[in-house]
DNA sequence: GAACGTTGTTCCGCATTGCGGAACCTAGCG
DNA sequence: CGCTAGGTTCCGCAATGCGGAACAACGTTC
């Protein structure tokens, strides 16, 4: 249990996750009884969690013993943290060579459920001019290279969700024509990367690539950032090719064939 | 959410299982304020919640943004359902081929936390005699083939706390002698294969193979059983043979790499 | 620097929600 | 049939969970 000040919570909470955890401690179904010796709790109250459980898809029962078990709810949940935590795990030591080599700022990126952008690992520049706080920062897609990564390999009714939500206007070099955003993506595509020059902060350009997992699906997006002034035509392509390299890198190790 | 009569629930289990999915539907770290709105609770009642949840570690706060996002537990959790699921999927067609193919009572096995053996799936033989509720029901491993094929790869000392527990005798062929059983465990180790003739059940015989998983370890077993009338020592011979093919058909989709 | 807005956290009085005991229901066994 | 075991339902009660409001901290703007 993790330690917190002496805030008050719910009770019934706290014992409906004791029953989660009982089910934790043996691989076999266990029945209301067992769980009401276990957790030394009457059995009408073991049985009450246990339905709210059952209707949450946290629990199941097993029609011929009618004792219960862990549910496939807790599968799909748990799929988002393994998810979240591959990611930052598989790509952290590739990241931070690929910030070694190229010296310059390495983000990950993901698309949250509401079509934005954010960042979940950082790794600075040591030529950092200003470092602000962009770690779970959310950004319009349409402005930021990985953002155009991701958004490229989207299902095409999502993107015009995208598109017709509006393409804010952020410098004078956004994109904020769906026509022409719809065209860039389809060059990312083919391309396999993405590049923002100050469509989103003046002063500032990246490059962005793909990360692919074992199905094939693109995740996440490996960016890198740097003022302008740095990133002449001629170091986007070198920062292009390192960005490809990486992506591919933390995608193999997720399990892409490719 | 699962239907059910009208069973009167804690409210705020719901609450807390509701906040749960609300991290379902993002990728996105959420905070007190986002989960607030999309659920229409006040931000207190979301913080309690929130702070029950974290302490059982189903939910935990990223310190950068204050915002929560689901937590490792619910793996730890996950991964228990998923052993069971991939078991049942992957096992099925093969436990049914099998038992077409030998025209036995063909049935897949795992260990419980306090060492009982339970089937977990059962596909019966046509010749049938009697087809009483096994799935579920424990079962002393020493008394049968599936629970030897279990046992004989258990670390020792976890063998020895069941040894020492004592082998209660069913039939006048049950091994109750310890250091008989150790020397029945050896030879299960070294033949692949496990047999029980007539030790739980009088007229009640059976092989067993076990199931290795991507890590190599004995995670369930196969076993045939039929009435002792029909399993001759030549029949024997041939269900062993069945039941290792099938065990190792299983293991190599669970990613045994043998 | 001050004011403002935003968002996570804490506190408190109240009423309704969750509780535990007991009864009920079903299945299996002798 | 009676008994046991174990999941399910019901009900009166008091304490638990609630929601509103205040608080704390941080970032932004003027």
């Amino acid at each position: 249990m993790n330690e917190r000040r002496s805030a008050s919570v719910p009770r019934s909470v706290e014992r409906a996750i004791a029953i989660l955890k009982a089910f934790g401690e043996t691989t076999a179904d266990l029945g209301v009884t067992d769980l009401s010796q276990r957790l030394d709790l009457p059995k009408s109250t073991i049985h009450r969690l246990l339905t709210a459980l059952e209707r949450g898809g946290l629990v199941e029962q097993n029609p011929a013993t009618e004792k219960y078990r862990l549910g496939i709810e807790l599968v799909r949940l748990a799929g988002l943290v393994l998810t979240r935590i591959d990611l930052q795990q598989v790509a952290g030591p590739h990241l931070y060579a690929l910030a070694q080599a190229c010296e310059e700022t390495v983000n990950l990126s993901i698309l949250t459920g509401d079509d934005k952008v954010i960042n979940i690992a950082r790794f600075p520049s040591p030529h950092m001019v200003r470092n602000v706080g962009w770690i779970g920062r959310e950004m319009f897609p349409h402005s930021v290279s990985s953002g155009k990564v991701l958004l490229a390999y989207l299902p095409k009714e999502r993107v015009e969700c995208v598109l017709a939500a509006g393409l804010p206007r952020f410098t004078n070099r956004t994109i904020t024509d769906p026509v022409r955003l719809r065209g860039e993506l389809a060059r990312v595509r083919q391309q396999g990367y993405a590049v923002a020059q100050e469509e989103l902060e003046e002063g500032l350009s990246a490059v962005a690539a793909p990360i692919v997992n074992h199905e094939g699906h693109v995740v996440a997006a490996i960016s890198i950032s740097g003022p302008s002034f740095r990133l002449t035509e001629e170091r986007l392509i070198q920062l292009v090719e390192m960005a490809r390299r990486a992506g591919k890198a933390v995608s193999r190790q997720l399990g892409w064939a490719g």
